[in-house]
DNA sequence: TGACGACGGCTCGTATACAAAGTGTACACT
DNA sequence: AGTGTACACTTTGTATACGAGCCGTCGTCA
């Protein structure tokens, strides 16, 4: 039983952090060694991933990791605000108990793990920050949404936390800032500002998401080399 | 194969028609033996509602059909309108093939149902109707919510297809004909419109289901119930 | 030489048997 | 009489064995 929640965990983990890229096949005999569990429950597991939407499932042709084609990452551009927004503002109003600490704690670790350059650490840290607001958004309709969009999210978002030039560095920092400003507006039950923050920071993360659907261009000669180099 | 299948459609049915009830304990064996299926291939038609949100599982404790309390009646009120309109503007512009007259057919089985005063049958065929919308929207993100809302919304719009009063009866002949006029709003590729018809057609179904929630209030004394006669 | 068909290996799907966990009842002890 | 514990029963979880469906390869025939 621990065996099988521990395999679910370590499934979700390779497939958010692209160890699993999207597209890739999932042997079920092999997966059953990796994690010693039979295949009852690991395909139980399976079918729960499916359920997610991290995996696909197809009648007699094995598991698949969910591809992350253009087609969807056009509908992902176009959708991720409106969910972001909306579940930020709900999480102001709606959060109760501990879930803020909770919150607090998960921000403190990514900052952490990203000032130690932990980058897959990083990425799903920040995945859990935002999984976290959608559930003090108390919403499971919404909430459904914003989880297809986070997974989607983190597995593009890979290259964000490996920084590799100072204005990336500077992107992060600000990234941390906008969580900082978002647990404080959520503290204080400001659910407008809260919506405003949830979509300034979408507009920082689709500026880099977009870096990795459509990276520079590669130079055409050697002088729009030049020209590239003094620009930065 | 195809009994596993035939099983996920009936327990889905059965559960979206309220023939299960909300919080209602299903017992494997009893199910096995209905639908002819041996416990595994049940387990994983269990697992794969669960991922549907129609039915919650608890470790060691078996499965339930998915609740329907007050708490989470409020967010379906508040995610509906936001959801529904989207999903309407998303399918005007993004639908493709056969799409549309599927959607067609579905409406007149719809309205054929309801004519006859097939009530379960017309609920279903209605949640189609919406479905099918959502595919048309061609956005496996917010129709992830779409899906979750639709659960509910068939569930507690049972009355609504077995009309009692003349007044009632005008809501679904008008509710029939706004689901023509998304049909043809559709077909023109009239985003700004189909909104705007999601919305009215949501408007009505929220007073149907208001009343669901709040029932009109039993007559105090006679007196009371003797104005009511006369009012209706 | 090319194409079609049969065979073999491999992976997935299902059934069944067994182990573990939870639950209710009965009995004994305080 | 009330409470606590132990045992049996019911229900869930896991492993394994067997059957079915794909896919690739090899051979044969035109």
């Amino acid at each position: 039983m621990n065996k099988k929640a521990a395999c679910l965990l370590a499934l979700r983990e390779r497939i958010l952090s692209t160890e699993l890229e999207p597209g890739a096949d999932l042997d079920e005999l092999s997966l059953c060694e990796t994690y010693g569990v039979s295949r009852t429950p690991l395909r139980e597991v399976l079918q729960r991933l499916s359920g997610e939407g991290l995996i696909q499932l197809e009648e007699n042709r094995g598991a698949k990791v969910a591809s992350m084609d253009v087609r969807v990452m056009r509908t992902f551009f176009q959708t991720a605000p409106l969910v972001y927004a909306n579940i930020s503002a709900l999480a102001a109003e709606n959060w109760a108990g501990p879930q803020l600490n909770t919150l607090k704690q998960t921000q403190s670790a990514f900052a952490v793990a990203m000032r130690r350059g932990e980058a897959s650490e990083a990425a799903l840290l920040n995945h859990r920050f935002h999984a976290e607001i959608g559930l003090m958004a108390d919403n499971a309709y919404l909430v459904a949404s914003l989880n297809r969009l986070l997974i989607d999210h983190t597995r593009m978002s890979q290259t964000f936390y490996r920084p590799t030039s100072e204005a990336d560095r500077d992107r992060v920092r600000l990234a941390i800032e906008q969580h900082d400003a978002m647990i404080a507006a959520f503290e204080r039950r400001e659910t407008a500002l809260s919506m405003d923050l949830a979509l300034q920071h979408w507009d920082l993360s689709r500026d880099q998401l977009e870096r990795f659907v459509r990276p520079d261009p590669l130079p055409v000669d050697v002088h729009s080399l030049e020209a590239r180099r003094h620009a930065v």
